[in-house]
DNA sequence: CCCGGCCTACGTCACTTGTCGTAGGCCGCC
DNA sequence: GGCGGCCTACGACAAGTGACGTAGGCCGGG
């Protein structure tokens, strides 16, 4: 684990919608000396207002954002790629409960600095918060193994599939017939079964029922609630 | 919040699999005079596992197990019934992200004396862990009132299927087809169909795709990882 | 004992879904 | 300009799915 840079404190702000989590991550923080909690917002956009408000105030930005995904009012993905583009200074560092790939992979191509998953224990969470205060990435091994898997076999998952087919997918993830997609995407019928053909193809399923499953497991949707 | 009836300390064993969440727990049961960590799991095999080398040390158990649903190894539901059975002195407290109300049901019916959802303040968990040493039932308000809701509309969940017509839900949330379906249960196909289109009958709905969706919701099926 | 509900099973029909091949228009890259 | 990939679209066919009605065996409650 390597220090930050400078010596001043890391501001955190710490994003979460279950207040236990939010008290086990303070808890974490409270142990790290140059670490302090910035703030807490309990979901996307209360996150985002937090530090529109602080920059109004001319108030110092918090260093580093760490931030869940699934949370209502905004999730972690949007909220991210809010945070970035509004708030460059502030770093975001995803912690969560689950790693899809695809999610990782949103969350890392909207700038996100880092990827945890909720069963890191302290000291990775603080190696994760100086590694995105230094500038650098930090992944979970079990993240950063998941992605490498994935991007070696360049057409097994959802990465294969063109932008289209993923509308597809999303909108089968979803319950919708063909003839629903189809209207939804304002193309023929026999296009968006088309469509659905090519994509289980190329995901080695033979039903669309199955690619629901593949699309929750890859976080391409939110599991339903 | 009613005190519990002694004043003899209360023992709580936590148990979820993310550090993070426990660490939240903890900090929370630290804040309360009479009550004490009495120990962490990671999982409901580790947490059975500690109750019985506690047992066969002739150690004190704890009086209450606060416990996350969804983890490996062995779930919450499973872990509630196995306590309840060997442990009856051990009650079972409910922590969860979700409330899906076939885990409610599942886990009430096996004996679990509260049920509260992650977002709960330190007062609610506080509140559950005092009803639960009284052996009072705590049940988070939201919990209560999802659980009311489908207990006055007994045909509309999952609730008005019969237990084969569950069992060929749950296969066909795993992405089976009514031919493997069939094969599972042994039936034969016209069989499994039977059921298929009762069962969507019941719910209200027209294909597979949208039952999966019920499934997952209802917590009938974990979301697949 | 009879009734009701459940599980089993079949036939039939309509509709949906999935496969295969084909093909034109568009766009970006070399 | 050519080539490849993508999106669009169709025909035809096979397979899977879902709806409806019917029916026998079993079991538990009144």
């Amino acid at each position: 684990m390597t220090l930050p840079s400078d010596n001043s404190t890391i501001g955190v702000l710490v994003v979460d919608d279950h207040a236990v989590v939010r008290r086990g991550v303070v808890a974490y923080l409270d142990a790290l000396r140059n670490v302090e909690v910035a703030g807490e917002a309990a979901n996307g956009r209360e996150a985002v207002d937090l530090l529109e408000s602080l920059k109004v105030r001319q108030q110092p930005l918090p260093r580093v954002a760490l931030m869940d995904l699934m949370m209502p009012k905004m999730d972690g993905v949007e909220a991210t790629a809010e945070i970035v583009k509004r708030f460059p200074a502030v770093r975001v560092v995803i912690l969560t409960s689950f790693g899809e790939v695809e999610r990782i992979h949103a969350a890392l191509a909207n700038g996100a600095a880092g990827y945890l998953l909720k069963d890191a224990g302290p000291s990775e969470v603080a190696a994760a918060i100086y590694a995105a205060a230094n500038g650098d990435v930090y992944l979970d091994a079990a993240v950063a193994r998941r992605l490498a898997q994935k991007m070696r076999s360049p057409h097994s998952g959802v990465a294969g599939l063109t932008s289209r087919e993923r509308d597809v997918l999303v909108l089968i993830a979803e319950g919708r017939s063909n003839r629903e997609i189809a209207a939804k995407l304002v193309i023929s019928e026999r296009t968006a079964r088309t469509h659905v053909s090519n994509l289980l193809g190329k995901l080695g399923l033979h039903s669309r029922t199955q690619a629901v499953l593949v699309a929750m497991r890859e976080g391409l949707v939110d599991p339903p609630r």
